[in-house]
DNA sequence: TTGAAAGCGCTAACAC
DNA sequence: GTGTTAGCGCTTTCAA
């Protein structure tokens, strides 16, 4: 690769030259610049960005930490905010954390020691001081995270609105199959699964809510179980599609026909859903346009040096497929 | 963030001193070497990677250039990837090529002007001439690449076992879903079903084989028209797993039971096809673990400069699930 | 065993 | 308008 010295030889002026001509700042005489920029052309000449983001302290690239890319939901974040951050010249790191504190931390660090220039934080355990002492941009999606800006859905709501459409299409004995609790996004969920149940005759929160963790396998048995120890279960609001999806398979093992014996509803709105049967009734999150705008939030902040935006929420929309009556 | 002239000071040491603690090379005095930790420790002195890179004139990043990650065989490979990369002290950096020329050339300059480590090609088609200028280490992922080396799996002997397997469970007329047709794994995996199926009398290539482009919905379409032209057929043999779960849904779109009236096996073995009803059979490849031997490679190059190693190719193996007899 | 200094490739004062 | 130069934070000769 040439450098800028070689490009300034070629070109017969100084290196300061070259790099105006590149910066398009300060003034520059139309014959030198011509001849700068056929230099350029000529060795193909591309700046050293370690060069750069050694000079300027900060550096053009932008991380997501999220738990894991093969949960289903993160990729299609992933993708919006690697579209993004390109789109505006940026890099992309994805950094899967586990959940593990620690390796959250070390990438903390190793991203620190680059002066990376913005993180996007979907999963993030790190302890509030820490977050404190360090200058980086950073935003929380899907969830909130300590006193992070967000950007999020209004998750109390959006399950509010599917335990009502499983009561409108005929539900009586609505069980729930929960998230994290850590987790805003779950905990919220829960929230509005019980604000609709509580009002219910003889409702017993014990008896109606299995932990499912996010997963496929976790949603899987704890429905098998919270089914078979109450037969009189005749839907489920799973607190995300990976875990409706695998209330799906936990019906089929039961032999109960969806939605006829029992009616199935998720959240997020995931492409999973479709390619299911039957498909998974859902509540949809606007997952690209959340990865976006996050990132939009992060290079602004990087750009400009205006901290002092607002947390973001998006709306809900009730998807229906075949998993409900 | 500290520097390394703060640590020194502190210490009262030269800035070479602490250079040479830190990277454990040259003579130091045990006690000069304790002062230095100790100086280290107490500014929580962390070096400074861009610097680093800036005179090593090459950074311990790592690419993934993948078509597109929301194609759910990508995550997994991801995943493999950067934990490899990682457990080594590499930094990964996702990208998304969407097969576009263009963007993969872009990528490949960006990367090129933050000194990349190295690259590791699950989608490319960068001019060879292009890929022969850069001096970069390479490895060709699950396809095969110009002239790279690779890691993949053995396409048509496992096309041809997943075939065999469809007669042997009964299967009288079976069609192929292919893969697009500039990708080497599609091409192997095309040939190994023509090597079985035109041993078979009043085999007609144009009747039983359409093209579904790897997606979900290409294969949705091909499998549904294909079928309807060819009620005869009773095997599909898709070339990846999700063109297999679309031609699942397709079928049942079509109100055939699989696996009785139509069978369907699919290739790759990722986890979208346990979730289906019924679950996908398939021929498994060993996913993680490629990703994780093309990383090996691809340190061993950076850091011993032998490139003379070989490509390398692994053994699929059939999966049974419910969607076969 | 340690320090001084050059230099990785770039940008931005500052001088002319 | 353009050139000279210091310096971003580090590593590594070369001397001492």
């Amino acid at each position: 690769m040439a450098t800028i010295r070689e490009v300034a030889k070629l070109a017969g002026v100084s290196v300061a030259t070259v790099s105006r001509v590149m910066n398009k700042n300060g003034y520059i005489n139309e014959k030198t610049k011509d001849k700068v920029e056929a230099a350029i052309q000529e060795l193909d000449y591309r700046p050293n960005d370690v060069a750069r983001t050694l000079f300027k302290g900060t550096s053009n690239m932008i991380a997501l930490f999220v738990p894991d890319i093969m949960n289903p939901f993160f990729p299609e974040l992933a993708r919006a905010v690697e579209d993004t951050a390109n789109k505006s010249g940026y890099t992309f790191i994805l950094c899967n954390t586990d959940n593990n504190r620690e390796k959250e931390m070390k990438y903390l660090h190793t991203l620190l020691q680059k002066t990376i220039g913005g993180v996007v934080m979907v999963s993030s355990s790190i302890p509030l001081e820490t977050l404190h002492k360090v200058d980086v941009p950073m935003v929380a999606l899907d969830r909130e995270i300590a006193d992070m800006i967000s950007v999020t859905v209004n998750n109390r709501a959006g399950a509010v609105e599917a335990v009502r459409y499983l009561q409108k299409t005929g539900c009586r004995r609505i069980a729930h199959i929960s998230g994290p609790a850590d987790t805003t996004s779950a905990a919220e969920r829960k929230k509005g699964y019980l604000d609709v149940m509580q009002q219910e005759d003889g409702f017993c929160e014990k008896d109606y809510i299995a932990p499912g963790e996010y997963t496929f396998d976790g949603a899987y048995h704890a429905a098998k179980e919270i089914i078979q120890k109450h037969p009189e279960i005749d839907g489920v609001f799973a607190a995300n599609d990976l875990m409706g999806v695998g209330v799906l398979k936990a019906a089929e093992a039961l032999h109960l026909r969806v939605p006829e014996d029992l009616a199935v509803i998720g959240f997020d709105g995931i492409e999973i859903g479709k390619i299911t049967t039957p498909a998974l009734t859902t509540i949809g999150q606007p997952i690209y346009e959340m990865g976006k705008r996050a990132v939009e939030i992060i290079i602004d902040q990087m750009e400009n040096d205006q901290k002092e935006c607002d947390s973001e929420q998006y709306t809900v929309q009730l998807i229906k497929r075949q998993s409900t009556k």
